[in-house]
DNA sequence: TAGATTGTTAATCGATTAACAATC
DNA sequence: TAGATTGTTAATCGATTAACAATC
């Protein structure tokens, strides 16, 4: 049988997020069957890792024909939650976190954002979107009262940690980090970092590389 | 001995940026030694992973001691050409390109944005922080004239294959995407994916396997 | 010196790929 | 039917961890 109880391995459920958004543009071009090879050719993978992915959820492909555009969108989404709706709270709002507030994509795909905080005094009261920054004192009643998820820490480097401790405090459970600092955190919490300077650095190592072969 | 010709690893890459920001960290408060179990204890790593990493690098820690921090950003940064400086434009002018370009990191560690660029006409000419926006029209000579090293693509989802297609007849070598949409390149070309949904996503999905058990 | 920490080898663990019987 | 594509098992590959002699 496909389904069982074990745990999907994180690196398959990376892999999901991209089958999904991949099967989401499929269906909107009203392709109604892929096989794992199109899938794989379309996201630089091998056709077997494709199916050995997809085996893990609960709908199965058809021999000859591939699968079911419309069925594996609703199936990837169930494993994965995406059809479920999240409240978001984004802490600092510096350039980088007012871009996230505006940023459409993310209501559209179940993320909304709910609330930006910023501890200077100067910025609370001045809207972002159809939001008003809020002050860092009153996180713990924000969080209430929007029935916040997760947080999105988008504060300078220095402040990343101080900011999830108070964060974890208020039982806030998921955080995705957008600085540069590692942030350390119990293990009930959930903590998925997003460097894009550790991005570029990756980026530039590979190019070097490229360049001296 | 610890240097040898062979490639490091992707995943060793990857740490050795953390360890770079780490050890700048702890060399702005004036620390001068860090031990392979203190660098895993704040990564969330364990030592000996940190020295099997380190053991890439040219530079040797001492028993009993450590390793030297000026020493070893030293030589992580040679590794990873964190020492160079690159030029990069960003093509989309919409919230996120904007607050890349403002965002003030970037500049300080090496990457610097010259140009920023977009399809729409209502928008060329606007400014963005000290950059004015251009149009994705002269893209082949700015690319010229800024010497540009690496672009982020941070246009809609339905134009990054577009885009990536024509920076790459310009010869840029290198793309951070940005978008949801994954895109197709020659293998000459480094791609970095940088999908924000997608961590979201990543993130509820552990949080659901979390509170269920 | 004694003990702590390194660099490296070997063992373990996990992820990817290959192969192929089942089947539409 | 014949051939294409699935799901799954086994083989391969690579990454992480454990262990320990060397050494400061």
């Amino acid at each position: 049988m496909a389904t069982d109880e074990r745990r999907i391995p994180q690196s398959v459920i990376k892999r999901l997020t991209a089958y999904l958004t991949r099967v989401q543009i499929l269906r909107a071009s009203n392709v109604k069957w892929v096989s794992s090879q199109e899938m794989a050719k379309a996201l630089d993978l091998t056709s077997s890792t494709v199916r050995q992915d997809l085996s893990h959820l609960d709908y199965y492909g058809i021999a000859k024909r591939g699968y079911e555009t419309v069925r594996l969108e609703a199936s990837i989404s169930a494993v994965l939650g995406a059809d479920k709706v999240w409240n978001i709270m984004v802490i600092g709002a510096g350039n980088l976190g007012r871009a996230l507030v505006k940023h459409e994509e993310f209501g559209k795909r179940g993320f909304h954002i709910r609330a930006i905080l910023d501890s200077d005094a100067r910025k609370v009261g001045k809207r972002v979107g159809v939001l008003k920054i809020e002050s860092t004192g009153n996180l713990a009643r924000i969080v209430r009262r929007e029935r916040i998820d997760m947080a999105i820490i988008a504060v300078p480097a220095g402040a990343a940690q101080d900011t999830a401790d108070i964060l974890i405090k208020t039982g806030v459970k998921g955080i995705l980090n957008m600085t540069l600092a590692h942030i350390i955190v119990p293990n009930d919490i959930i903590v998925v970092e997003m460097r894009i300077v550790s991005s570029l650095r990756e980026l530039s190592y590979r190019m070097l590389l490229n360049t001296s072969k």
